[in-house]
DNA sequence: CGTATCATTGACTATCGTCAATCTCTGTGG
DNA sequence: CCACAGAGATTGACGATAGTCAATGATACG
């Protein structure tokens, strides 16, 4: 049984014996963290780099006001800090939105890893497809109205859990509350409830009780023309986009 | 007399004469592009990476819809797709906002400059820088009101032009219509006018003929609640941020 | 000049935020 | 077992920010 940073990174091409050897042995000594918790914070430049086992955390800017805005959510198998390599300081701060797992795993065991030329270009891809994200939740912010943003968000994260198993007949643990949701999507938390019945209403989803149930795929997919091309799933071919999407032309 | 890509680059830290040297000899061959052009498509997997030596460029997206999100400015001295190299296709594209010239970079001679090690550092924190910026953009369109988006954007243009010396007296170039800047900030062309107009009725900028003039360099940072750390400026401290903001707290 | 592109304006609308109250749980202490 | 507190979800009323539509200016270019 491979751990989750495997599994993750297989998704670009599998691993040799030895490679996945070297993973096992590289991802030891997990931690717990409670929710709501800060993992890294903003200024830091901390000596391990932090690896989510299970869980949710988010990256995250509080503003001057007060308001914070999450701009990345983080998965078992996602790295927290890898660029805390070269960068000085972190710029925004990790926290865990619910009770997550985490490893520290040293400096000097992240260039062991980089060493071997596939696990190295894995990592790579491991970031570029996490900055691919980040461009698609610009677009989701500037240019899709909030019913759609929601849903769009919901579909990356059904795409996103699917691939390391996290994901049951279309349902999937959400333990997180709708200002938080809010602070994701860039809505008010009084808006965010507006959006969420209205998308039960509907019947695309369900979600209460730290579970989301996306009832209608296809529906909730063509709803917020969901293209997964930027997770660049790669060998994860999995049912989210056996489907894809014609394009559309109005 | 360094070209741009190296100036830009040793914002990291300076460079050996060698790598000086290897850098100059990789940055050859300009050509030029007029403006609003494509320089890669969606869907594309160029053999060169490409690297914009003068002019104004963008990352950007069409939605299904016709409507357009930029997020992000490639000025003198960025690369468009250093990606390429892993990820198997573009998933969005890049295209001249103004007249540009590029440089076409063979993936060989990419690979030539990591074999150098302080290069091969500087790429990587390049990219890293991008995708700071790229949380920037997040943070601004989802939790900024249209008038200190719009004023934190011009800051930061700002401060990413002064770096490489295209800054003359608060001045700068940015030959860009009003409906462009609505495609970056996710605004509508009307909006884009009046937020104009309110800073530019506040003394903070004049804008028009594809010129960018800030008057109160101060005051328009205080009003965006500019903080340039996450652009990691490094060794460029330039005049910009001589002065850095206190924590506002409320 | 005539045309095209961009900037600007006004009127109207809609999306979304704010405020404040209420409701629904869930867990806790008596 | 029940009352109560606290967190989160939900509602309604209202206001503000930003979008749409359509007309009008301004400028540049052939």
């Amino acid at each position: 049984m491979d751990n989750v940073l495997t599994r993750k990174l297989e998704g670009l091409s599998p691993f040799s014996q030895e490679d996945r050897e070297l993973l096992a042995k590289t991802v030891i000594g997990e931690r717990t963290v409670k929710a709501h918790k800060d993992i890294i914070r903003e200024g830091e430049s901390p000596d391990d780099v932090h690896l989510i086992t299970s869980g949710f955390a988010c990256r995250h800017k509080i503003l001057p006001d007060g308001t914070r805005q999450i701009f990345a959510y983080l998965l078992p198998g996602d790295f927290c800090d890898l660029h805390v390599f070269i960068l000085d300081v972190m710029d925004h701060a990790i926290s865990t939105l619910s009770p997550c797992t985490v490893v520290d795993i040293p400096r000097k065991a992240i260039l062991r890893l980089t060493e071997r030329p596939a696990i190295a270009r894995a990592l790579w891809w491991a970031t570029l497809v996490d900055e691919s994200t980040l461009r698609e939740a610009v677009v989701n912010m500037g240019r899709r109205p909030a019913e759609e943003r929601v849903a769009h968000f919901i579909c990356e994260l059904l795409a996103r859990l699917e691939v390391i198993g996290l994901v049951a007949d279309n349902m999937f643990n959400l333990p997180i509350t709708q200002a938080e949701l809010g602070d994701t999507m860039g809505l008010s938390t009084v808006h965010v409830n507006r959006v969420l019945q209205y998308l039960r209403r509907q019947k695309l989803i369900t979600f209460g009780k730290g579970s989301m149930n996306v009832l209608d795929v296809e529906a909730l997919k063509r709803f917020s023309r969901f293209n997964p091309n930027y997770l660049h799933l790669g060998q994860h071919k999995t049912k989210i986009d056996r489907n894809p999407q014609p394009g559309h032309r109005t």
